[in-house]
DNA sequence: AATATTAATTGCCGGACGGTCATTATGGCT
DNA sequence: AGCCATAATGACCGTCCGGCAATTAATATT
């Protein structure tokens, strides 16, 4: 990985974005690096998403409308090109302002769950997305694990912690136990599992989410004070 | 890399119980035609399951004690040997008997809910099982799909109907709707989750299955009526 | 013990893979 | 116009892939 990297140019003034794929007139296309780059991520998540990370640079290449040669001058290894694939699709697609709405405290807990649930939920509801994070999971490399411990610590304990106050049992000081994680975990199983049946299994999946999401809010808030009080104590295992 | 030049070639005559170097792997293996499919079957479960079904053969056949080209005396294709995997996991796994739990007029729809899910998820809670079922649908190789239709048939639809009569309301002869048919996969799929999480996310989850599943439908249930009420038209879409 | 049967292996093939290097051609510059 | 830095490509390498054919060796039969 020692090769000169591209530089970065630091080209501005790239007002029309519009250019579609191929130019017809003329067989080599010379990008400004940077656009060049774009063209590249953005086609190796779509070809990424669809075929796995094992499928071949040459289809992606082409695909990008370019060659796996000059692939590689942009991505030495095709290693840092995923890693680049999944700086796209994660680390820069979370909105903090999700949290903000699970915590507005001019709302009931009902109306910030399906605020948040109707904002994040399209956000990654999509064929790249979910696949993509499907794809890693399954490659076990890391980001999953990293990505849904954000899920755990900015959605699924506060949602916890908010389930406890509201159920009036527990005091507030004692660390969260598993159960209470579990019962929130299951709200966000149940949505999340929407997105795994449509992009996944490619099923039938309702078009309009904001019902399904209203639904399930509703129905998981109506049962969580009985979820809450039948704890008894559950053990948490890390292997096998 | 040079090979091992020297076979051991270990002239003979070792009988097996003075044998200073008993040598129990020997170097060749002659076994009973259907004793080998079996070891090969069962290697293949394990290994792309790990891997994916793009491993190599050659990779698959040592971990299965024999050579790639051993395998393919047996399975002539690759595609072959996945397709018999399939048949190993999936459709030799289903127990009838799982469906009569749903049903029994003896139980109400709380028991026998959490008899069905305690006899059917720890059936599939598997390193194997769940990681080939994710791999197979993404591969959109239409197992999954077959597989999710008998769900939806043996399970979700059954749930849905019974869940109409219990809420009291709806004529019990039309069709099911998409929005209660959502409903009943929002408790499959928060069950399933959990296996998501555990085997292709890995990530902690309870060591014991079963109070997760009683608390699962209990909130489910207690949430159901309500649910059912909220009913507004869905839609449903195929594609995109 | 000699033979027949066939399970298992060695050797190889054409193609695709990720990656390297020398060459070509393009667009901004004077 | 001509120049030239450099974006893009053609040709190639070693490795691994699924699959085929010929060979070797372990068991059953006689």
């Amino acid at each position: 990985m020692s090769k000169k990297a591209i530089k970065p140019k630091e080209s501005d003034a790239n007002d029309a974005t519009s250019a579609f794929f191929p130019s017809p007139t003329s067989k080599r296309r010379r990008l400004d690096p940077a656009e060049r780059e774009r063209e590249i991520i953005r086609g190796a998540v779509a070809f990424f998403a669809e075929v796995g990370f094992e499928g071949g640079l040459r289809d992606l290449a082409q695909r990008a409308g370019t060659t796996h040669q000059n692939l590689l001058r942009y991505f030495p290894t095709k290693e840092l090109l995923i890693e680049r694939v999944y700086e796209e699709i994660y680390l820069s697609r979370w909105q903090p302002e999700w949290e903000a709405l699970l915590r507005d405290p001019g709302k009931s807990l009902e109306e910030r769950l399906i605020a948040f649930y109707e904002a994040y939920l399209p956000a990654i509801f999509s064929y790249e997305w979910v696949r993509i994070f499907v794809f890693a999971g399954l490659k076990g490399v890391g980001i999953t694990q990293r990505y849904l411990g954000l899920i755990q610590e900015r959605v699924i304990e506060p949602l916890a912690h908010e389930l406890r106050v509201a159920g009036g049992n527990g005091n507030d000081d004692t660390v969260l136990s598993a159960n209470e994680l579990e019962v929130a975990w299951g709200l966000h199983g149940e949505i999340f599992y929407l997105a795994i049946r449509r992009w996944v299994y490619d099923m039938e999946t309702p078009a309009d989410l904001s019902p399904v999401i209203k639904t399930a809010v509703l129905q998981f808030l109506k049962g969580a004070a009985s979820g809450m009080n039948s704890a008894s104590t559950w053990n948490v295992i890390a292997q096998q």
